[in-house]
DNA sequence: ATCACCATGTAAGCTGTTACATGATTAA
DNA sequence: TTAATCATGTAACAGCTTACATGGTGAT
């Protein structure tokens, strides 16, 4: 019953009892590179959360006109999350821009194709290196075993290098084809 | 001003002349593989494309009710799309829920978080097999050049083959670590 | 004093999904 | 005759983005 930003908000929240606001820059830095969300989908949602008994929020000092409340997992919120967890999620909809630009190329003059691609090439360097260095921060802080969060934090990090890494090499591929 | 599905369906009609249903299908199965579209959305989006003078429908002889029409590009869809292409596309929201699940691995007991990945795998599995099978495909049809839509085919599914042999890997990397 | 950041909320609007609706043709 | 496929449309709803709104604290 619960949405898939329920879901990702416990997961966020199973780590670190946090404020809607915590949850927001989450959803921007480090969770955004792969669950992106903005503050005005996540409080109403924490809101909900809340109302199905899956976290609870306890008030805080803080600044503002309104009260500040951080939220912590409840016993049905780590199951309602670990019961998710068991299942391989149904993926979404598909809607990959770069994909489908790829697949037009053909449309393009030959200069302007390779131009596409390289500038792809660029981005996913950049992403490349971005991921590389988090990695290799988490690494340098010693291995993470299977049972700690910062596991998770490697296991999404490696993904990404190796995401940036088919990338490259699939915009290598193509350029190849095009300058060949 | 045109809209992701817009640039979609310029792009599809580019390459072939189609009715919106046929279009409909070709974002079920060969470029719904990355970028899906449901019929609902789809015939209001050509009725603008059409108020937009970016494709034109002919109504040609068919079965149904309504009169079946098939759209073709015009120059200023032509424009459009070429001006699409020129530059790459920002990219949209993040939704990964992939990253999600295994960013969240910790919180499983051992055992449940390796069916996790495995079944993962499974599915990149599968889904390389669909794409290896399409690509010796066009590939048997002999090396398309890169100004014919078969090239566009040919990038879209070796894309498909490298990123989920990446998948695959990632996986295989979790899974030994969680194997120990 | 001005700016950035902390902190929470609502409203309008666009995008996308699911479901409802209609009817002809062709193959099992 | 029953089902699949062709073919198009609308309506209700869910999900998400952009913009509006408020006000405190701490640094420059």
């Amino acid at each position: 019953v619960t949405s898939t930003l329920g879901l990702a908000l416990l997961a966020l929240v199973a780590r670190q009892a946090a404020t809607g606001y915590e949850l927001a820059r989450s959803m921007e830095r480090p969770a955004g590179f792969f669950y992106a969300a903005r503050h005005s989908q996540i409080y109403p949602e924490l809101a909900r959360l809340q109302d199905a008994g899956l976290i609870v929020g306890e008030e805080i000092a803080g600044a503002g006109p309104r009260p500040t409340r951080r939220y912590r997992l409840t016993d049905a919120g780590a199951d309602e999350l670990r019961r998710w967890l068991a299942t391989p999620a149904a993926g979404g909809p598909v809607r990959d821009v770069k994909t489908l630009q790829f697949y037009s190329l053909w449309f393009l003059p030959r200069d302007e194709a390779i131009g596409l691609v390289e500038s792809w090439r660029r981005r996913h360097a950049e992403a490349l290196t971005v991921y590389a260095a988090e990695r290799s921060g988490i690494v340098a802080d010693g291995d993470p075993t299977p049972d700690t969060p910062r596991f998770g934090n490697l296991a999404a990090v490696t993904g990404g290098v190796l995401g940036a890494q088919a990338d490259i090499a699939w915009c290598d591929w193509v350029l190849d084809r095009l300058r060949g």
